[in-house]
DNA sequence: GACTTATATGAATAAGTGTTCATATAATAA
DNA sequence: TTATTATATGAACACTTATTCATATAAGTC
């Protein structure tokens, strides 16, 4: 870990238009109920797209939608198996940020 | 700090409604750019409506109308000082996530 | 009181978002 | 090839959201 002390960098002053970008983005993601379920059932264990499905008890459709979503911001990864396509999370910082909030979440 | 080491506890189930809830909507708090630069610029000092405005190039109705969004979700705090009404920050968990967040976006 | 300054608010609008339905694609098995 | 299973996709729709404009409220000053 990096114990550094935390002097003025660039995140104490004007976001430019790119970081702005990135991190409202970020949060747009995590920012609703169905891609957290999916996120937090990811986070168990890996799963294919029928399996979220089945265990969130959402349709085929919704859970592919917010699949490609989560998928084009590079918050998950997929491997194909035969016909199945099994998702995982692909971005450590994003699910650090989700676990935190959930963790404040049910204990504040 | 806390060093215990994490054994399944209740983040790790599906979630519940109201989890599900405050994490989302916490979340979409921090989706948006304006306000994402409001509390970015909250966390370097305490600021009056019209200084936000000032200095974000916003309208006053604008940052009005996000500040009482934040207050709603008892993110930012304030105190009047005359015709002045300062806000601050009131959730470090929060701004905790958001300048994680920041520092992410401006180093990968 | 009247006037100014600072902030809040409601309505309207334009843009964005999540789900559903129908259908397409892709891999496998027979 | 045809049939089956798993997943992806596009269009439509309802719903939400961020901003603007006009106006209201509230505190301070004269």
């Amino acid at each position: 870990m990096d114990n550094e002390r935390h002097d003025i960098t660039k995140e104490d002053m004007d976001l430019d238009e790119e970081t702005l970008f990135i991190v409202s983005q970020t949060f747009k993601a995590l920012g609703d109920p169905t891609r957290i379920r999916i996120l937090n059932l990811l986070a168990e264990k890996e799963c294919a797209v029928s399996e979220i499905s089945d265990k969130l008890h959402l349709s085929q459709s919704t859970v592919s939608h917010q699949l490609r979503f989560l998928k084009n911001l590079r918050l998950v990864k997929f491997r194909r198996s035969g016909t199945s396509i099994f998702y995982s999370p692909d971005d450590q910082h994003v699910m650090a940020l989700l676990h935190q909030a959930i963790h404040h979440a049910c204990h504040d």
